[in-house]
DNA sequence: CATGAATGAGTGTTCATTCAT
DNA sequence: GATGAATGAACACTCATTCAT
């Protein structure tokens, strides 16, 4: 251990002593927390080390920079995310019918969304265009998730054949992301949003027939 | 507006002679320009100095702060908006059925997004919450323009009543907002997507009936 | 006129026409002025062309620089009040007592430096050091006057020879220069002052004799 | 004060480890020097760091900005000019006659003005007018002894019931605090100076009696 | 592991000054 | 004579980062 020159602490996240690995995620919540509540700007790394305790400098023995703070967080975020919806789908008895999926999907990535509990997912919309850019084949990961879900629509003839997924399935989520902007922590709880999402995106709003 | 001293044209955009008015004008695009590319954080008053090819401390001339700049955008953006969508629904016939209304609106709001000509709109997905919230009262005054047409949609019957509007309108307007962004440049013509938004909008994305 | 190259209008303060004097002199007022009540950091080009309403650049038609300016509001301070105390000096009767001498002084000292009417000296109090000493000299022959006053004082028997002049004149005048700030606008009258200044300096605050 | 985020020693001047103190002091010691000498417009907080060998912004580590420098050294001079005063004159036994308690009270302040041994107070007379408002109410604490003791030489019958108070102890104040002034560093000891200005208050200046 | 102390690059802003018009 | 427009140097201040202790 003690021979190896260039091994900092932070590199070694894998091999992280729980202790470590707890205070890695304190410092995470720590750094999303203000993100979200104050924005990107406010979140100074004396700010996130205030929050736990420690002075700005001592950071840096569990992460490199700041970008690697953000950057997990962001991973971590997405990654939530891609397993919930994952879980969500596989979860679902095979012989399950399009609304109902598409119902447990927006379901998922709306709550997800809203609750603050350790998803980081909402700290995407705060952060900077060049750090947004940096999740871009992860978020793509995730929106692959969504695809197979229209595309399967579409093949069991559940989704009409006239849309196109590319710009369909960017407009859908597009939508589903302002929810928490819009509705605050006050609003609506998720779960009606998702009935009426779903509902609009299946039926339209149009008289109901 | 506060501690002003002396006088300089800064103060006067009221009475700003045509060349002034362009240098405003040509300040404003740059930075707009530039938060919409490289984010917020990169627009710094040197980098918009840059772009109009003085140096950061002429902008000072020209305007009284780096908010003033900001908040002119923001302005600037959501009054040019207003203005399209209203002019757009008066110069439709009193008798225009609902869909042709809404389409008439999506397609005004969707090209204002996307074209890149002096509207500012798509800069306000980029900025820090501390700004965004002091455009707040502007934009509730363009959301009243959406809920007087999903109400008077609503009145006619082409609505379906089960709608709350307070959640349909954020929501679809958050799906059209975010086009741009999974668009880019290169997508497909704003034109496309207001079709298939309305479409989708109207019928849902269920089997034709 | 017109062929000498070198030869700005900044130049010709001697030759210049009355209306330029007077310009001049609207210019060293406003400054004067804006230094008195708002200290000299407050004294910017800016706000002195406001008050001459003018901007900036044009104050150096008629000044060189702002150092210019400065200069010359301390060199007209200085030479006014000596010439006013050469005045009231000379007008007095060659056998005027010591004591009608000194409050003849005092009194013409105190009054310009509380009445704001042209007489600059008040500025010198308000004035960085680096521009304080360049007025050096002009203020020692200010201080010539009061030498030769307690001087002839001494050699009359009037004033006690056991003062030394090169602490005693500095201590009168400090304690007088520092009552426009004590004393404010509203303050006892000048007069009162030097009457309270010239007894309490002949025969002390003991209990009269 | 104002809206702190995070810790760091400067919000903590009380709390502080005698290093920091030291530092806190070199720092102040640094500026106020810097005041003295070449003006407050000269001190920077790049020229107060290069005194100290640091970088300007290092000095936030210690000081929350640069008011919070020169307030503490204006609070400070004063303070301890206060302290010193009323130390002496606490130390005069009880029966002390008047001329003693003033000579005492006189060159307590004239030493603590001249030697620049931690004696802020010579610092005053340099600062812009907007600062030294700041201290108005600390220095009328110290006025406040000056006018106990003449108020008592009153009582006592040694000080003529001529003189209004409010206007001797300004006019007597603004004599002494001129002396380093004039006096320099070269001049005569503020001891003799001390001694003329009693002689001089007590008995006048004319001849003798 | 954590901190005290420092740094360097960069931020928004001010101001005396210049000069073509 | 005066101004609109610009500049360059400076200023107070912030922040991610480093490192000896």
């Amino acid at each position: 251990m003690k021979t190896q020159k260039a091994g900092g602490p932070a590199e070694a996240a894998a091999a992280a002593t729980s202790k470590q690995r707890t205070m890695r995620e304190e410092i995470l919540d720590a750094a999303a927390d203000i993100i979200v509540s104050d924005g990107y700007d406010a979140c100074t790394m004396r700010a996130v080390a205030a929050r736990v305790n420690m002075k700005a400098g001592s950071l840096y023995y569990h992460f490199r920079s700041k970008d690697e703070i953000v950057d997990e967080i962001l991973k971590t975020g997405i990654e939530t995310l891609h397993a919930r919806l994952s879980e969500t789908m596989a979860s679902l008895p095979r012989e399950a019918p399009f609304a109902r999926r598409l119902t447990a999907a927006v379901e998922t990535h709306l709550s997800s969304l809203c609750h603050r509990d350790r998803s980081y997912i909402h700290v995407y919309e705060h952060l900077p265009l060049v750090i947004r850019r940096r999740s871009r084949e992860m978020r793509e990961r995730y929106l692959a998730l969504w695809h197979r879900l229209f595309a399967e629509g579409f093949e069991s003839g559940a989704v009409a054949s006239r849309h196109d997924l590319r710009l369909l399935v960017p407009y859908v989520l597009g939508g589903l992301n302002r929810v928490p902007d819009w509705n605050g922590e006050e609003g609506a709880a998720s779960a009606d949003i998702a009935a009426l999402a779903v509902a609009t995106l299946l039926e339209g709003i149009g008289p109901s027939r």
